[in-house]
DNA sequence: GGCGAGTCAAGAGCAGTGCTCTCATCTGTT
DNA sequence: AACAGATGAGAGCACTGCTCTTGACTCGCC
């Protein structure tokens, strides 16, 4: 059924409201998030937002929600349009589309990835948002395996294999542990790197320019493409 | 020479102000930090503790530089404790210690390897004590070479080989590129692997308990530890 | 059509923040 | 002992998140 005019009203007043705050957040920041600014800049009093958000942690949650799912969004479209069967391209379109997408949005990146806000719990409706970037990766490592191209599996101590009991359920068990392993250390990887580079922990360690960046960065990552079998 | 009563005095309680300091970050993490808080801490008004630090931010810096250090101490500590050729004791007695500060100090950790605060400039004089276990990982990799048990250097690309330009000097020529690389990399999966397990992100992933959580990491940075030639 | 219920914006207000300014006091040094 | 500089106290400004009350408005049912 179509919503009433009220409804209507309100999901397009919260989504100014989000909208703007997503303005806010990229220039000043998380900490820089003010309900009462964005009111003001939606011509509104600071209490009526309140009607539409709970409370800031509230807004900064349809925030991270809103960056998950635009970072996702950018990396499933540059994974499909490389061809399904160069594992490797596929790898590395994913990892650059991450590091653009992050270099685009810094303060968006900080906010999913970087230290969480004190005394915030991520609820649950963000779990799959955020699971988008990983589920592509695991796309990678699902086929690869299944071409019979992944390189042949070494033994996993029982400790660590019973460890990753979620994610060898969420794999299907298409994928062998030891296969898994490398990609969660390639995920951990890819952020460090891209972490490393936004947080400014490069100066003094690579070169300024945005030339070197990449090229560095593109050489890690095809190291860690080498070590995951795709090469 | 000696400093004088007053100069003493000023020492004194500027410490009172850090140890406080770190205490509220502790707690309630950077964004919780309130200098008004720690002055009614200490007794003072806020004013007067304006007299000791510029502002929030100069404070925070002190704060940055404790965290360095406290966390280089105790890497450098656990890094000497093992025979130098053992090169593999070597790099995961460094990793684990600075897993385990993390995990002992969320806080700090986030201060000083999570967002930076927006509008913040972390200032020269942190560059020191930030290169501290930076500089305990690369004396592995310099000993490995001198050792003549490095793995057979690859060639690398020239883009590639001028952007680290900076810590092949740093390393005194005493490392090939490659190696290098491989020790950067190796050094952005390990605070990689530790943001992800202390920023929430591996819920669903990796099983809760400590137990599993080591184990984990244990394994992955002895995957990394074979392909940096440490086997 | 009218009217009640539910919804909404506005404003005042509370407690807290960073930071500045002025004024009085205290203290180390000469 | 006297001076000058260091220090502490307090008031104050502009801002924050958030709550509560008040009045208006609108939607849907009878």
């Amino acid at each position: 059924m179509t919503l009433t005019a009220r409804e209507r009203a309100r999901a397009q007043i919260l989504s100014e409201i989000v909208d703007t705050g997503r303005a806010h957040l990229a220039r000043d920041g998380a900490a820089g998030l003010s309900l009462r600014a964005v009111a003001r800049d939606l011509g509104m009093v600071s209490s009526a937002v309140y009607r539409y958000v709970p409370n800031r942690d509230a807004l900064l949650t349809l925030l991270i929600i809103d960056a998950y799912d635009s970072l996702g969004a950018v990396v499933e479209k540059a994974e499909k349009a490389v061809p399904r069967t160069n594992y490797l391209a596929r790898f590395l379109a994913t990892a650059h589309a991450v590091r653009k997408w992050a270099l685009a949005h810094p303060h968006e990146y900080a906010l999913v990835y970087g230290s969480p806000v004190p005394g915030y719990a991520a609820p649950v409706d963000t779990i799959g948002p955020a699971s988008r970037v990983p589920i592509v990766l695991m796309g990678i490592l699902i086929d690869l395996q299944a071409g019979g191209q992944a390189p042949r599996p070494q033994p996993v101590e029982p400790a660590v294999a019973s460890a990753i009991d979620a994610i060898r359920e969420f794999a299907g068990g298409m994928v062998p542990d030891d296969l898994l392993l490398r990609g969660l250390e390639s995920w951990a990887t890819l952020l460090g790197l891209v972490s490393f580079e936004l947080f400014g922990h490069l100066t003094n360690v690579v070169a300024d320019g945005a030339r070197a960046r990449t090229a560095y960065f593109d050489h890690q990552m095809r190291q860690v493409a080498t070590s995951l079998g795709l090469a």
